[in-house]
DNA sequence: CGCCGCAGGCTTACAGTGTAAGTTTTCCTG
DNA sequence: CAGGAAAACTTACACTGTAAGCCTGCGGCG
């Protein structure tokens, strides 16, 4: 109802493509939504607060919660622009477990896009058209793939568990890939060799090894839907 | 008054003093994490705050940065708080699936015990003594295992994406196990069932089906431990 | 045309946050 | 007991989310 209202709001004063300096026009929920995710993306979720998002739609702060209820609805509404990236299993696929492979690799891609999201995805109740779609279209699918209801809830437990866990490791992480091993080199001396003999060898180890680099995030993925896999087949 | 207030406060906090009149408190870093952890226990991260912390201390806010580096730092000793109660494996075991196993267990029921954990844990760089330890105990029973560096790697990276993710999401969720058939029965008739078909079927069958409760963790998990030992027997 | 309602902007204000800076108290040691 | 260090306290500041109320300009109606 007030998205009604707002859509057609904006629908009205779609002003003739206005290159005017007054930039204040395109003011609803959506539009915050999109520029607070900039934001959040441009210098983390942090500093994203109701005045400084206000400032960068050239508006004031109270503006905005007459589009927002407030600023966890704000939250709600940056994970749905996430989640709208978000691949949707297709129920008539032949191969299921290459639709969930494919679901969870844009997943884990779309929240390394946004390095704030994981803690809202997981960490909330997103109930959101967006979200519940996604979690339809999955549903859908193992559905047709053959799982009951309390196969598919534990599948789908035990997949997006993983997506989001190391999704999120890998996001605190404080280092890149590709800096593993001077970083390891440096960190070496510092060790007590003795008080953590293995984290020591794990080092000295990480600073000499060429680092595979891809498919890291595959690795345990693949196992829980080998698991699956098997699963599914012993159960006909 | 001055005098008035700081002995009122005194008296508040007395239950744990020995009682002589110039022991104030056992102010230090370890006993302000435990009085953090106590209150984020209770009544949620949110609502710890460095005054009401230091309010529960019988001690006013700044006092503790005497002890404490900034929140943050707080922050980091509660992580470790909890991490001291997490199983280390032992490098020495014989049965290494086993020893993972329990360390998964572990982790996952100390999270639960603190709730507001698992985004500490898995959102910061967290280098105490207790968490390194924790770190160096499963590197060690991993390389025991035959686990090269790269393999143990990926099998920690595994295994713990999994631990944090599931517990996460389960903290997350908003029922508890027992209500799940209640709620979603009350759920069921707001739902668009032409829209969202597969939700609508799976929140059916939640409403009808009797839960399974127990082990829903180690489904993923055990998938994970499978995939692993399967690895390292292909590999000799 | 004039007027009115009201959506959506704005201003002000408040309680709360972490913490820098500076002051006072307390306690240990020589 | 003197002096100095450690630690508690006070004050203050910049910042947060948001409640309450005001103002303005636009659309619809008599």
């Amino acid at each position: 109802m007030q998205v009604d209202r707002a859509v057609a709001k904006k629908g009205i004063k779609s002003e003739a493509s206005e290159g005017s300096a007054r930039r204040k026009a395109a003011l609803d929920r959506r539009s915050i939504a999109e520029s607070a995710v900039r934001i959040a993306d441009a210098e983390g979720l942090a500093k994203l607060s109701m005045r400084r998002l206000a400032q960068s739609l050239g508006v004031e702060a109270m503006s905005l919660y007459n589009h927002v209820r407030n600023k966890d609805d704000l939250l709600g509404a940056m994970v749905e622009h996430v989640a709208s990236g978000f691949y949707r299993p297709d129920p008539e696929a032949a191969d299921w477990k290459a639709e969930m492979h494919r679901r969870g690799i844009r997943a884990h891609d779309q929240m390394l896009r946004h390095p704030w999201s994981p803690p809202l995805i997981a960490g909330r109740v997103n109930d959101g058209p967006e979200m519940l779609g996604y979690v339809d279209a999955t549903l859908g699918c193992l559905f047709a793939a053959g799982f009951d209801a309390a196969d598919a809830d534990d599948a789908w437990n035990a997949m997006d568990s993983y997506i989001y866990g190391y999704t999120q490791l890998a996001l605190s992480f404080p280092f890149q890939p590709e800096e593993y091993a001077q970083v390891a080199a440096e960190y070496l001396p510092h060790l007590p060799k003795e008080r953590l003999p293995h984290l020591y060898a794990m080092t000295e180890a990480v600073a000499t090894y060429r680092h595979k680099g891809m498919h890291r995030f595959e690795f345990g993925f693949e196992m829980i839907l080998d698991g699956l896999v098997q699963r599914r087949a012993g159960q006909g």
